[in-house]
DNA sequence: ACATTTTAATCGTATCACGATATATACCTG
DNA sequence: CAGGTATATATCGTGATACGATTAAAATGT
């Protein structure tokens, strides 16, 4: 039926977005200030935190972090030439590239994964209300109590 | 107390990174289709769904997209050029431009909106659950059951 | 009246993402 | 097995964005 955003709508909107973007804000200075771009630590992280069995290969890291292929190789590019990663090919398929975590990167991603565990204990509830509130939002806003509305 | 993270810690902040990326992608690609710049669509909801009060100034929205004020500047002037915003003065103080949503802003807004509503019903649970499984990572992991830890 | 603070704007630079394109390997089809 | 197609990675050029450093103008405090 798409009714449109009321004021309240736009508020929850926009709070959702203010909370994500502290939490990322938050992110992007720890990631820094530990010597990492910030993009550079999603990567890393990514890479890390890869569900068990999934390959480590470019396109996969790509996937998860919703960039173009491209743009984890430039990535890539930048993390291995300071040391945080590594290419290696398994021999299976020549194209494929995998990538692993060196000591070095193991050491920046531990600190800043607790630094992040320690923001989201605080940070985490209120991202978690003002998600809750876009949610409901989408929800049951027929302007009717009655049985009619609902098409779709 | 502080323990290294664990290989599930690691995999459930990375998820939550993955559950945001893509909810973000979304928003980029939906704000591309409209014709906006990611960012420029984000200063246009923070302006449109500002709490009721808050001065819609330069340093304001600024704050809630989480960057510096000349930051917030050049979104501004770039939505300004492209005829989504006005910046107007109210004579109070003559430092502080405020700004406004033009009929064109509003419209691709509501559009935006309306896109970004249907998507969260869809997204917004997964992001709530992996938002929550990093908050209780968090909370009481101490390896004793016992009556012991807790030490801060 | 002068120093300080606040708000916005400008300039130069770096990261990052993208589209277009290239290259190498794998696969498929006849 | 030759040739075409698909897949995985890489390269190049460009544009948006963010930042630090600096400037400008108005407000505030002493």
């Amino acid at each position: 039926m798409e009714r449109p955003p009321t004021a309240a709508d736009y508020q929850a909107l926009a709070e959702l977005r203010y909370q994500i973007r502290k939490f990322l804000h938050f992110s992007e200075q720890a990631a820094r200030r530990a010597g990492l771009e910030p993009r550079q630590h999603q990567l890393l992280l990514g890479l890390k935190g890869l569900p068990e069995g999934v390959r480590p290969s470019i396109g996969e890291l790509a996937e998860r972090l919703q960039i173009q292929h491209h743009s984890a190789v430039e990535l890539t590019n930048r993390l291995a030439k300071r040391g945080y990663v590594r290419r290696y090919g398994d021999g299976q398929d020549r194209r494929e590239v995998l990538l692993s975590v060196t000591r070095k990167g193991e050491k920046i991603l531990r600190e800043l994964s607790l630094d992040h565990r320690a923001e989201l204990r605080v940070q985490g509830p209120a991202l978690i209300a003002a998600l809750r509130r876009t949610v409901s939002m989408s929800r049951n806003r027929r302007s009717s109590p009655s049985q009619a509305g609902a098409k779709s």
